[in-house]
DNA sequence: ACATGCTAGTTACTTGCGGTAACAGCAGTC
DNA sequence: GACTGCTGTTACCGCAAGTAACTAGCATGT
């Protein structure tokens, strides 16, 4: 909130921040997050340096990147969160809204993530560090969230907010193996990990001669 | 033959390579994982082309780093799951070791999970990748625990590998959000833990007056 | 009209890193 | 002694991040 008023004067240089940004997406977009600054300044038809006056060094921009994502990924699960249904229905929609929007824009994802990791490039190393980010602000959301709608006991909040990160991780890992793999559907992923959340851990059985889990 | 004098010949490659592994362990514990070859060479008392035959390039040396830890860590977590009591003691000594190992060393955790992030350097940026390794290792390996141990009808295997996935991820975010802020103690947060794996999230009743989570 | 200042842009540079040639000494071995 | 193989070196390439210094337009205040 900075910015100065002067009506179309403010939005000036805003606006051409935000085209840079979408020039800086199609680059990463299509280089993948190892893009060179001077690969993104080409796409944005200029040079280095007005790149850096506007986002002060590669992390900025990147991170201005992410965060566009981050929130219409934050909005989103929020959207789920407040589905229609019973507590189980909302929590499958919500697991069914991530994994959905991971599975659609796989290289968003993989920016977010961990950036590095090329597609076609066995030997990807680089960049990034974006990852923490945003598993904090979902876990913290999400915490958020189960502390206002559930009654924990004397410290709720605290209890909720590391139900939070767990859920969110459990969600995180379980998505980032599964996209790689696909080894089923994205349905039957969903209901597997609710019913972990279920305590279906709790109820089953030891097999047969295990020492069990 | 000259097999004699306890293989000497034959592990003199291979000790000099651990010397220099150590050396780069030394440095990147010291300076973070933005740490240069040249820096590492310098600490192992050479130069750098000797580090590159080594390793063949500097992702190779990560790996071969984060290996190391990487396969003490899960035999770690391998003896906690075996430990005595009923299920849930298994589950909390899992997840006790996880973090404790976390806790105790934060500076190898930090390098195998995000790489990047100096301590006194707020806008660190740079290098890394190891953490899916890590991560997907641990959700294998854990997985293929739970499917021995359990019967989970037909499809044992898959829900297994989707839990092993899943609670790894869930003690992975959970561990690094508390490991930055410790708002609790380890004893509670495992506790807390354990309770959302025993589907303590679908037995609570919605507070009073919300929509209901 | 003129100097002034602001903003978007440029060229050309420095620094530092990953990675590689090419070469040097020094075992042992036929 | 010549050959091979290992450890080590210096000196370099290429490239990316980041910066300094300058220029062109375009509004102003007096």
């Amino acid at each position: 909130m900075e910015t100065g008023q002067r009506g179309d004067q403010r939005t000036a240089a805003q606006r051409r921040r935000t085209e840079l940004l979408e020039a800086a997406e199609r680059v990463v977009l299509r280089d993948g997050p190892e893009a060179s600054m001077n690969a993104i300044a080409a796409e944005a038809g200029i040079t280095k340096p007005i790149l850096y006056r506007h986002f002060g060094d590669k992390s900025g921009l990147y991170r201005a990147l992410a965060k566009r994502h981050t929130d219409a990924l934050l909005a989103t699960l929020r959207a789920a969160l407040d589905s229609p249904g019973d507590r189980r229905d909302r929590v499958e929609a919500t697991l069914h809204a991530y994994l959905s929007a991971i599975e659609t824009r796989p290289q968003v994802y993989r920016f977010l993530m961990h950036p590095a990791e090329a597609p076609s490039d066995e030997k990807g190393f680089d960049v990034g560090r974006h990852s923490v980010p945003l598993l904090r602000r979902m876990g913290e959301d999400l915490g958020e969230v189960i502390a206002e709608r559930l009654d924990l006991g004397p410290d709720t909040r605290q209890v909720a907010r590391v139900w939070g990160h767990g859920i969110v991780g459990m969600m995180y890992a379980a998505g980032d193996w599964w996209l790689g793999e696909r080894p089923l559907s994205r349905d039957l992923l969903v209901r597997h990990l609710a019913d972990l959340l279920w305590g279906r851990l709790a109820e089953t059985g030891d097999r047969a001669g295990s020492r069990g889990l």
